[in-house]
RNA sequence: CGCGGAGUGGAGCAGUUCGGUAGCUCGUCGGGCUCAUAACCCGAAGGUCGUAGGUUCAAAUCCUGCCUCCGCAACCA
């Protein structure tokens, strides 16, 4: 009998960093899914990755002195010992650096070429030699600058591989409005209206200016870009175009991608055009969520960021709190769509309340009561009551539901199901008070009852969550005296399972309460001890170690240099350009009269600290008009780049005694 | 007028599709209980549902204007 099939995937990571409790969110939701699954019966192909290629990980590798290849192995391996550590139970992990990965994708480029979709054409833009990037005509500002450096570039022409979306705008919209692939499906119109309306761009998927990557089969200038060669992983690691693996029959369509919202677009856009373009069946659902946001001082969530030393190391919490506990918190926050805040504070609480407080104490006063008016082994004679009802009913309700928001990747609301169960549970202990039960041998039949149901309760609730906690269920079930077979998921939704003089266990304590105020402070202080560290590092960079260099630009002639005329002037007044994140407007008196300049430098300066400064400005600028603002001329900045990608940027200022309008030369 | 989302007791959220007593978790306060991990159970306080209008017997819910926040896009001359 063949078993219906289940094939849910993470995205393929970028391995230019070590792995965080960010990555952390996506696969343990995976991992829970995937074991539900298979506890259903279902063939669970579960798969996750890395992403190895492109131009970062080529100068990340270059910066630290060793291949590529080397430096991604380091970081897999971190990846891998992190997912060992997680309890995640991939069934494939696939590297886009794999043989069979490189010849699939090979393969399916030469197809879409075959067939049309893939065209050589050119950049008619220009070319950045700082950059070592062509730019299209889009692409470029307004200006023909680089897009990136903002230096002038030179005119040239290259050969590039596009992929031709257009033929499937139509059916990409339908997809995306009128069927429940994209979950939640609140950002469809805006995909719909940003990229489908305005005509879907041929995209440009082969570069000739790295190398680290896989080259085109029958043009070896060119290297596939990230879209083909880390989308089709999906399809690769079943065995598509390849040998290595023989599933795709069997597993294809995929029933859940599983994303974070920043990767929604190609998953939503560019990856169904793919599988159009190749004839191959849609996935079911992509499931999108959202991200972690450390809960700042002021209860704002802000991004997690190294620079803030507010990263979360998962190693770390797993230590202190027990990875299950992790696991818990971060599927109980975790709604689709929406971002959920995360500080130690609210997990803590959280941990506290629901596991040690609700289901941790039930199981432990459970179990002590067994142990104290029987023993541990419960008589058979039996004792119904018409409160039981109520209970039973209850705790034989959750199995279907859990089952229904499992399927619609809302694992939220099925662990707030179950835990509607532990509370059931802790209430029916009031109701029915099984401690006077105890003093009273004429009611042991009574007592025996109450303490079966309960028992028989914990056994549901701790199968259930199981896929949720997978190591310290089994914990629990032995504690209760419930076997693997009276967990099988058919006997979920099924009460009396136990055997009638069941034995309990008792054990130690499977979430022990965690002392929040001296917590806090405990990891207060580590955080503050990782902000000195990352202020450390950033006090280093300015004495110009680990700091990324731009390589010097081609000579030039002095009358290149005359024809730019730099200008100290005086900044009377600074504001925020509305609506723009990046600009600031300046009012400047150039010695000639005001001059309105707009600059990018919104991230590095607040326009208060900058009126009455002197600063240089390039003054023979052509005029440019930036979201609605017109700047005239541009104000002149030192930047290098950081240790940890971000750019340093200082603006150029001059001593207040140099007179506005002074030229330099 | 670029596109979209959100504003609900102290905190985090549900409810808005198809108008009809405003709900959940945490926190606070009071009570109960003692089997248990200072836990558990019950009860209470606390919200003019961003704002101003409109439709209606009736609006958190529908319509219009406005304010604030967020995401995407644009913007780094």
């Amino acid at each position: 009998m063949d078993k219906k099939t289940f094939y849910i995937t993470t995205p393929i990571y970028y391995p230019s960093g070590n792995p965080h409790i960010g990555h952390c969110y996506t696969t343990v939701a995976c991992d829970t899914i995937a074991r539900y699954k298979r506890m259903q019966g279902y063939d669970v192909m579960f798969l996750t990755g890395t992403d190895e290629h492109g131009l970062k990980i080529e100068q990340k590798a270059a910066e630290a002195g060793i291949t590529p290849k080397q430096y991604v192995d380091e970081i897999v391996a971190t990846f891998k010992k992190l997912w060992s550590y997680m309890n995640i139970s991939y069934d494939r992990y696939i590297r886009t650096t794999d043989d069979y990965h490189v010849e699939a994708v090979q393969k399916i480029f030469k197809a879409l070429y075959d067939k049309g979709y893939i065209y050589k054409g050119e950049y008619s833009g220009k070319y950045c030699t700082p950059c070592e990037s062509f730019w299209t005509e889009s692409q470029l500002d307004e200006n023909g600058c680089c897009p990136e450096c903002h230096r002038p570039v030179t005119f040239a022409r290259e050969e590039a591989y596009f992929f031709k979306m257009s033929p499937f705008a139509d059916r990409i919209e339908d997809l995306l409005l009128n069927t429940d692939y994209l979950r939640p499906k609140t950002r469809a119109v805006e995909l719909v209206n940003n990229f489908i309306k305005p005509g879907l761009e041929d995209l440009c998927v082969s570069r000739t200016t790295f190398k680290w990557g896989i080259p085109v089969s029958f043009d070896d200038k060119h290297v596939v870009y990230v879209w083909i060669d880390a989308l089709s992983n999906y399809i690769t690691a079943l065995g598509y175009e390849n040998s290595a693996h023989a599933d795709f029959e069997k597993y294809w369509p995929a029933d859940v991608h599983m994303v974070a919202k920043d990767i929604m677009r190609f998953h939503a856009i560019i990856w169904p055009a793919m599988l159009m373009a190749l004839d191959i069946p849609l996935p079911k659902h992509l499931a999108v969520h959202g991200w972690i946001t450390m809960q700042g001082k002021n209860g704002e969530g802000e991004k997690m960021s190294k620079s803030l030393g507010n990263v979360v190391d998962p190693f770390m919490l797993g230590e202190r709190y027990g990875v299950d506990s992790i696991r818990y918190h971060i599927m109980r926050e975790m709604a689709l769509g929406a971002d959920s805040m995360f500080s130690n504070e609210i997990m803590i609480n959280r941990i506290n309340s629901d596991l040690a407080n609700g289901l941790g104490n039930l199981v432990s006063r459970t179990v002590a009561m067994a142990d104290k008016y029987f023993g541990g082994t419960l008589p058979t004679e039996r004792e119904s009551a018409d409160i039981d009802e109520d209970f039973r009913s209850v705790i034989a309700g959750l199995a279907p539901a859990v089952d229904a928001f499992v399927d619609e990747t809302k694992l939220k609301q099925a662990l707030e199901t179950i835990f509607e169960g532990v509370s059931r549970a802790n209430k029916y202990i009031d109701e029915t008070e099984p401690w006077k039960l105890g003093k009273d041998e004429s009611r042991r039949a009574r007592l025996a009852s109450v303490l079966y149901n309960l028992l028989d309760a914990i056994r549901v609730i701790a199968g259930l969550l199981s896929p949720f906690m997978p190591t310290t269920m089994p914990k629990v079930l032995e504690q209760i005296g419930a076997t693997a077979d009276d967990v099988r998921y058919e006997n979920l939704s099924r009460l009396g399972v136990l055997p009638e003089n069941v034995t309990v266990h008792k054990g130690e304590m499977i979430f022990p309460r965690i002392d929040t105020e001296k917590e806090i402070e405990e990891l207060n202080t580590i955080i503050l001890k990782n902000m000195e560290e990352a202020k450390a590092k950033l006090s280093s960079e300015e004495k110009n170690e680990d700091v990324t260099l731009e390589p010097i630009g081609d000579t030039i002639k002095i009358d290149d240099f005359d024809k730019c005329d730099i200008r100290v002037a005086k900044v009377i007044s600074c504001e925020k350009v509305p609506k723009s994140k990046k600009l600031l407007k300046f009012i400047l008196n150039d010695g000639f009269g005001e001059r309105q300049v707009v600059s990018g430098i919104a991230k590095f300066y607040t326009p208060e600290e900058l009126v009455g400064k002197k600063i240089l400005v390039i003054a023979n600028l052509a005029p440019a008009t930036l979201a609605g603002v017109e700047s005239q001329g541009m104000i002149i900045s030192a930047v290098a780049k950081g240790a940890d990608g971000e750019e340093k940027l200082n603006l150029i200022m001059v001593d207040d005694s140099i007179p506005c309008g002074s030229k330099l030369c």
